[in-house]
RNA sequence: GCUGGGAUGGCGAAAUGGUAGACGCGCCUGCCUUAGGAGCAGGUUCCUUCGGGAGUGGAGGUUCAAGUCCUCUUCCCAGCACCA
């Protein structure tokens, strides 16, 4: 009997696959169905963890599934090489960013092939390289002839540990994403991509996209849409104008003062007419030194009275006092609201404090602050009017206007970093942004350049860099020394695989047009509202400038779980509970380790499995039981009940790994294996169906044993077996008597009810059930289930 | 608070409205010996007077038949949250 030598067989299949480049893709080929797989491209981080496995590994299973099926599979990967932990290794470590991202790469790229994947190297991408971020720096350039990039002066998030401002997606809970510090909010100059003006397209094209829905609500939710109206009040004496958006225009005769928030544009000019300026400026400078959590955290409203100004309320034409309080956004909105304490909570609670006054203009049965429907009282003309039904003759009375408003902001993309994408404009003398032209692309990243943290980039200290920009500009220009967040990367990342060479263009328009959208993309369930959503906007902005065919970028979406470490916490260092599989893979082989997170849960249904070492034992004792078959093969045809068992296996095998239920059709493996071992003489036409069957999920012992008995080339080159649909002559039909089973029979395909009843009222324990009663209705499903009925109903 | 998604053995889980717990782990009993984190056979939801009975978070309902559909409820997870 031959011994399972999973190290050989690893060695020598891998050597088998590298050297006959089974897994180059031809994009050009005409003949095939193109199918385009998708996983998130990895940070190269350098330790390969298991989660790594779960997310390559598990995806290869079905690119080689589908390479069975007869598509032209693309299965691609790159690194998302730009980003923090270079930088900060830099920091730490004294090595220079570069060399620590280039030396993990190269050390991923062979754990990778040692999991058995069947990626096309030849299209990888790396988002550091040059030849890479030249256009990420030239389609940044497209956005900004488009007026999709701008500069502009915002209220901004900032990481205070890692020295650089984040976007809004990624801060969590007013922490960072990335290294959960509190963040800050600063008002600063930013670069900023437009995704508020996609806001609706983003939304309305989520209906169509074949997601799951929990995925699209998410974004829904991000996104934010609401109805309602921009509504001015003008500041008496002065010509200023402040616009409020409102989703409840019908309370407007209930506004009885106003509040801006402490970063609202006008705010300072407005201070100045007030007779406590310094009360005011206190009060802003106060929210600037809080982090965005001690701003929730205090549930008390806060506030100033801006004393001395006042605003017409455009229904009413009563003068109301101006308020400015941190309880209001600056960044949703027009930065300022109309306060209706009668009919909102927070406002209720604002004038409850400050003593203002509070008119009921919806009349209910119900304490304030009431936010339902009802009718309109204390509102002028609208008196007695439906609440609802007013609300758009309101708007109209006070000049205002219907408008969408969305939760979602402009997408900040400037980063105070140095290990990421230069963005390619420079300043001239008086400080006007200009592109810099496409013949200076790939505006290079600096080698000069101190990494220590300071707030300000490290570009700044670079002296070749400024060198460059007056040598080629002119005397008086500057450098702008930002980098683009490593978002904007990943952005378009899937295009370049098709391309990856080109140095003539970004992608291939033709190739573009045959491979997207991108079938099936899995990832990671973190990236729902920020790299899903970014690469959904970046796309259709592309699409809007004729640079992508399709509106969308990805089709199927799966989001997948989290491999937990052994103690059921999410693995990291600091808790030293991170699994490292080579351990694994050295005792087990990789196709067990494979196999393992293949079975532990359905992959397209995020769940979090703590990582367990008997699991993989018992994919290598199955893998073991399939070597030992092949001591018993035969030339002998299969029998019926083979052939049966070869059939079920087959149908759920494909349907369950087509749905990434990859543990029900391993389990289904596992029953066809043990139907086999029931065979002295074991048909070798069978046992060969078997390993089709588990190449995607075991791909090196399914080469391996392949070959060994006979195939010729790769069984990665075979095509799934077909069968046709068998109809099996009996089956088992279940005797029920009141909805409970109590026997089963075994009858003819094709029996008419009177024979399967009569079959089964012969049986003792029937016969005795029904003796005392009256049967009053017989139900039977033909091959299934015989049901008597006894009692009435 | 709002919006989604869940709850099935000791554990991971499986079940087009039709045999609940497939498959696997763990555990139990026995065997084997090269004493191995990798072998073999059988058992393993609970209760039981061994006839059966109960059972998918809880309470109702629809149906010949409900883990699955409906109503209410409890708890867990995720996203959003001072968003006007």
């Amino acid at each position: 009997m031959e011994k399972f030598d999973h190290k050989k067989i690893e060695q020598e299949t891998q050597k088998f696959w590298e050297e006959s480049g089974i897994y180059t893709t031809d994009l050009e080929n005409t003949e095939k169905d193109p199918y385009y797989l998708l996983f998130e491209f990895p940070y190269p981080s350098g330790d390969l963890h298991i989660g790594h496995w779960y997310a390559f590994a598990l995806t290869d299973i079905f690119a080689r599934f589908k390479r069975m099926q007869g598509k032209n599979v693309l299965f691609p990967m790159g690194f998302d090489s730009f980003g923090l932990p270079a930088e900060n290794a830099a920091i730490k470590h004294g090595v220079n960013p570069k060399e620590w991202t280039y030396a993990n790469m190269e050390r991923m790229r062979t754990q990778v092939k040692s999991m058995g994947t069947s990626v096309d190297w030849s299209k990888e991408v790396v988002s550091s390289d040059p030849e890479y971020y030249r256009w990420t720096q030239w389609l940044f350039s497209k956005l900004y002839e488009h007026k999709l990039a701008e500069r502009r002066n915002a209220p901004v998030k900032w990481c205070p540990k890692d020295q650089t401002v984040l976007a809004n997606e990624q801060v969590t809970d007013g922490k960072c994403e990335r290294c959960g510090t509190e963040v800050e909010e600063k008002t600063l100059t930013q670069w900023f991509f437009t995704i508020t003006k996609y806001a609706k397209r983003l939304l309305d094209d989520l209906d169509a996209l074949p997601w799951k829905e929990e995925i699209k609500d998410a974004q829904r939710a991000w996104i934010g849409e609401s109805t309602g109206a921009k509504i001015s009040f003008k500041i008496a004496d002065s010509e200023i104008s402040i616009p409020v958006f409102t989703t409840r225009p019908d309370t407007l005769f209930g506004a009885t003062y106003l509040v801006l928030a402490p970063e609202h544009p006008n705010l300072a000019e407005l201070a100045e007419l007030s007779s406590n300026k310094k009360e005011i400026d206190e009060y802003v400078s106060g929210v600037k030194r809080k982090t965005e959590r001690e701003r929730l955290e205090n549930k008390e409203k806060t506030g100033v009275e801006l004393v001395g100004v006042s605003a017409t309320n455009p229904a009413t034409g009563e003068m109301i006092p101006v308020y400015t309080a941190d309880y209001v956004l600056g960044g949703y909105g027009t930065g300022a609201v109309m306060a209706v304490p009668a009919h909102d909570e927070r406002d209720f609670a604002f004038a409850t404090k400050f003593k203002l006054p509070i008119i009921r203009v919806v009349s209910s049965t119900e304490e304030l602050p009431y936010s339902g429907a009802g009718t309109l009282e204390n509102s002028g003309e609208f008196t007695g009017r439906a609440n609802e039904e007013a609300a758009e003759a309101i708007v109209e009375l006070a000049q205002g206007k219907l408008t969408t408003n969305y939760r979602i902001r402009d997408w900040l993309v400037s980063r105070q970093r140095y290990w990421g994408c230069p963005i390619p404009i420079v300043y001239d003398p008086e400080g006007a942004a200009h592109l810099i032209p496409s013949e200076h692309l790939p505006w290079l990243l600096p080698d000069d350049v101190d990494f220590n943290l300071s707030g300000k980039s490290p570009l700044a200290t670079s002296e070749e860099l400024k060198e460059r920009v007056v040598n080629i500009f002119g005397e008086g220009w500057t450098p702008e020394y930002d980098t683009l967040d490593t978002f904007v990367d990943s952005s378009w990342y899937f295009l370049r695989y098709l391309d990856p060479k080109d140095v003539h263009d970004f992608s291939d328009q033709a190739l573009m047009k045959k491979w997207l959208p991108v079938d099936r993309y899995s990832g990671g369930s973190e990236h729902t509202t920020m790299h899903l959503l970014y690469a959904r906007f970046f796309h259709k902005a592309l699409y809007d400038l004729a640079l992508v065919p399709t509106p969308e970028p990805f089709n199927e979406r799966m989001n997948r779980g989290l491999i937990m470490g052994p103690d059921g916490q999410k693995m990291s260092k600091s808790k030293g509970n991170v699994v490292n599989p080579d351990e694994f893979v050295q005792k087990f082989g990789a196709d067990a380790v494979r196999m393992y997170l293949a079975f532990i849960g359905p992959y397209n249904e995020p769940g979090n499995y703590p990582w367990s070492l008997d699991g993989v034992v018992s994919m290598r004792r199955f893998l073991e039981r399939i070597v030992w078959l092949t001591a018993r093969l035969s030339d002998q045809e299969p029998d019926e009940a083979l052939t049966k068992s070869l059939i079920q296996a087959n149908t759920k095998v494909k349907a369950d790994t087509e749905r990434f239920k990859f543990n029900t059709a391993i389990s289904a493996l596992m029953v066809l294996a043990r139907d086999m071992d029931g065979y002295e003489k074991l048909p070798k036409s069978a046992y060969k169906e078997l390993l089709l069957l588990l190449a995607p999920f075991a791909p090196h012992l399914a080469e391996h044993l392949w070959r060994s008995i006979g195939g010729v080339q790769s069984i990665h080159l075979e095509s799934l077996p077909e069968h046709e649909e068998l109809l099996a002559a009996e089956s088992t039909v279940i005797v029920q008597v009141n909805g409970k089973k109590r026997a089963e029979i075994l009858v003819l395909q094709d029996a008419p009810q009177n024979v399967v009843e009569k079959q089964a009222t012969e049986i003792q324990s029937i016969a005795t059930l029904l003796h005392e009663e009256q049967v009053s209705r017989i139900i039977y499903v033909p091959g299934r289930i015989l049901n008597f009925v006894t009692k009435k109903s």
